[in-house]
DNA sequence: TAGTACTTGGGTAATTAGGGCG
DNA sequence: CATGTCCTAATTACCCAAGTAC
């Protein structure tokens, strides 16, 4: 008994993990800045640390990424 | 460990690298924009940052690079 | 506490997209 | 039909110094 309860809270909120400027710019082949653009254009969603760099989303960046795949089938 | 599941998404897409359309023109001694025709007609497949700049799988450059540029031996 | 690597911010070059022409 | 070139607008890359992450 006692399975993993569901909490949809914080937890959920990082699901998947946090990346760094870095690692997301690597993803897509681009600058560190260029992904800063990015969440400053709210074309990808971002939080802060409490020094004030930026984290993402693994989920949303995975999302992006696929969603960016071959989009040129025609 | 990393149960090898056939993750065909992410991973499988951005394994072995990206590459700008300026790095496989000039393996192909193009120009960029002949790359740009190819991925336009479905001959390169391509993923697309954010901002709409194409970028390629190293994997199928270097594949289609040894596939196409052996022939017309004699 | 110190040390290294990374991120931020702003500015300025270099690429790229897209259409059209030859 | 494929490639190269010219054009403009947009996106991205590299420069710096100072602050943050670990």
């Amino acid at each position: 008994m006692a399975a993993p309860v569901e909490r949809r809270t914080v937890e959920t909120a990082t699901a998947g993990g946090l990346m760094t400027p870095a690692e997301v710019a690597k993803l897509f082949r681009v600058d560190p800045k260029t992904v800063t653009r990015w969440a400053q254009s709210g074309k990808l969603s971002s939080l802060r640390t409490l020094g004030g760099h930026r984290r993402y989303r693994r989920d949303e960046v995975e999302r992006l990424l696929r969603a960016n795949l071959q989009a040129e089938s025609v």
